[in-house]
DNA sequence: GTTATTTATTAAACACCGTTGAATAAAAAG
DNA sequence: CTTTTTATTCAACGGTGTTTAATAAATAAC
């Protein structure tokens, strides 16, 4: 059996990155496979390898869709105060580690085995995930440099970052015994009020 | 050939243990394997299923010697403001991040496959790491309750560890554009300032 | 001091993995 | 109708973690 042509090369990427985020919401990161993904879609492992570099390239893709989710959620909110807007980010970004575990941890905590450099289509959804922090952050600041911005928006969100590494761990463990929620309140009051003074 | 008997339990432990940390520290994680340690050990595969339950048995017992190593660092200060300590703390957890990227790794990002809970002996150290910095912000609260400074010793190393994570990433790709160390100090600064007021 | 028993160690297999290249058969082109 | 192109599969390679039975050395028994 060969030459079927009963899906064009879209079409296929889409089949293949539909049954990665399937495989992964199901089973998790660890057990995703190849194979798995081709007996999912009806194909053989080989073929992927023609829509696809390789494994890595494919989980990329998936998290594209992950992301492209991410900020449209977070684009929902772009009005009031700029602590208004960050809350809603930041919570945004810790529901999705809550609440699709193994999805978000593909898109964060997954280190891809080739060095090859990160293409130009996925850094720049997550450079314009980082740039919506920096623009509130500016919106915050009097009159503080171009650097103490830069600097500050990135010390915020990698604490954000933080809280939700540890609400993703604390849902695969049994635990729970924090609120990542009231964790995220304590960080953004406390930081953003002695920061903008 | 069998039955050498030239190296008790014991040994081999921390013969295999030393393989690993100095494999991943050489390789990182990714490369690691259960028969490059056997064989840098010179002995088979197998024999490690003699002593450890499996792969994540041994790692675990790898991150323990890290963790121990971090553990030694933190108590060289305990003395002066809570501020203080908390920076030094904060700062070997940094350091570890940045010097000993593979290693810490290894720690705090690798999950283990089996749902196998985390045995007391490990568990204890994170554990006491954590007491420490729950002691430092106790001394810091003025009159807050026992479940406030809970949230907020766990809401600033949640941070703490977002910004290690990212010096971490950082030390693998190539960038490194910011200053990791002014994050934790604007972080420390600004958060605690606010919390104790 | 020889024999029997225990056990540390190995060798070999199993079932999986990502990836590659040659073979194949169907579609498209001539 | 023949030739060329190409979508797809098949089979292999070298790797992985893990388990099992065989082996040979150390120990125990007599």
């Amino acid at each position: 059996m060969a030459r079927r042509n009963q899906h064009s090369r879209e079409e296929l990427q889409a089949l293949a990155v539909h049954a990665v985020r399937e495989l992964v919401a199901e089973q998790g990161l660890a057990k995703l496979s190849v194979r798995k993904v081709a007996e999912r879609i009806r194909y053989t492992p080989g073929m992927l390898y023609h829509v696809f570099a390789n494994l890595d390239d494919l989980i990329l893709h998936a998290n594209a869709a992950t992301l492209d989710a991410l900020l449209a959620e977070i684009e929902t909110v772009s009005t009031g105060s700029p602590q208004r807007v960050l809350h809603h980010m930041a919570s945004a970004y810790l529901a999705l580690a809550r609440e699709q575990t193994a999805l978000w941890q593909m898109v964060f905590m997954h280190r891809m085995q080739k060095a090859a450099p990160v293409p130009d289509w996925y850094q720049q959804r997550t450079a314009s995930l980082f740039a919506r922090v920096e623009r509130q952050m500016a919106r915050l600041a009097e009159g503080q440099s171009d650097s103490a911005i830069h600097l500050a928006a990135r010390t915020l969100w990698s604490s954000v970052h933080g809280i939700a590494v540890l609400a993703a761990e604390n849902k695969l463990d049994v635990a729970g015994d924090v609120d990542e929620q009231a964790m995220l309140d304590s960080l953004l009051e406390n930081y953003l009020n002695s920061w903008a003074g």
